[in-house]
DNA sequence: TTCCAGACCTAGAAAAACTGAGTCTCGAGG
DNA sequence: CCTCGAGACTCAGTTTTTCTAGGTCTGGAA
């Protein structure tokens, strides 16, 4: 009953990469370099011993047998992602990037998010942005910032409401829309009403 | 579109266990120690965030959401084991079919290569052959022969030579091109120079 | 009791993954 | 026909993860 399977983050990799059509952008979604995922693609190859991608110089196409495996391990990552959501749904096993914008960074306690190690554990890395966008292509996982909707289809709470005043709140966290239940945003909600409190 | 799930090595851990009810023969499985399992499981239990196994004295059992988890788990797996053979039919990660000439049958341990638990784990079965033909068409994965090559595409790697006698290779590891970084050629050729030294 | 099997822990070694900087190739635009 | 830009690739070096080795602890069996 062993598995022959090939290396598992490989598999990862591809299957990103499968469905940008693009080592760069796959990279992205991943949050590590392109560099890492042309690696990692290129020993799944030669694991399998067959090609998964034809490289051109301006992106990616799928050999015969890319086409044929990319869907079958979307199918399984899908069921792995629902068979453990099912058992635990506040998953903890990814570090979010995290969007600032300038205004939101004066408000905050000088180091935020770094400021505690509580809050740091969930924390990939941070940059200062206001873009929206960067959410959807996976740049980034959530954006802390002054600036009002519309959200579309994304997911966002206020912070620091005082709706006594019928001011608008100071600071929106934004985050696609399955990830607002997560463990990471929880904590990083939580930490910003502590700090505007 | 990006999965959230835990690291996939530590699943495959997991499944075997779960299986097996027993870290140290999962880890006979696996090809690695029990320790390793045993901090595979663990850390896989640390990212969802719930314990997968209670631990015994003399063995494991399943909690609930193990119990749940597994055979998900399992199907997972088997899928991913479907799609992958599809492809791939000569996937690395299979224990090797081993091509053995009488001449190199001599100058090796008796059972070998039976005769180390750690190398019979890469081993699903051992004809004596020189036919180099076999590993084209996949019914061998290597052969270990004293005749010489030309090999052409295949790889090969010399064992027992005496560079200082100007004599030649004693024992020739020969394998498909790809094949020769693998896990199951490197325990090979590392025990082949050990028999030997 | 004493043994033994099996899980656990920790330090250090080994392997794998990732980064960063630079190269190469092609397509587009002047 | 050049030059530029995008994207993939390579390689060395670093960081992170995984594995091992050796020792501890616990509870059931003789």
């Amino acid at each position: 009953m062993t598995y022959r399977i090939p290396a598992l983050n490989g598999l990862r990799a591809f299957e990103a990469a499968a469905r940008h059509l693009s080592f760069k952008l796959a990279a992205g979604e991943l949050g590590v370099t392109p560099g890492a995922v042309s690696q990692q693609v290129k020993k799944l190859e030669a694991s399998l011993g067959i090609a998964l991608f034809r490289r051109l110089p301006h992106g990616l196409l799928l050999t015969r047998e890319g086409e044929a495996y990319s869907p079958s391990i979307s199918r399984v990552l899908e069921e792995l992602t629902r068979a453990t959501e099912a058992i635990a749904p506040d998953l903890n096993a990814k570090k979010f990037s995290l969007g600032l914008c300038p205004k939101a960074a004066c408000l905050l306690p000088e180091r935020w998010p770094r400021h505690t190690a509580t809050l740091d554990r969930f924390i990939r890395d941070v940059r200062v942005t206001d873009d929206l966008e960067l959410l959807f292509d996976n740049s980034l996982d959530c954006i802390v910032r002054t600036g009002e909707g519309p959200f579309g289809t994304l997911s966002a709470v206020s912070i620091g409401q005082t709706p006594s005043s019928g001011a608008q709140a100071l600071l929106h966290f934004v985050c696609r829309a399955g990830l607002m239940t997560c463990r990471q945003s929880r904590a990083i909600v939580d930490d910003l009403r502590d700090c505007l409190a």
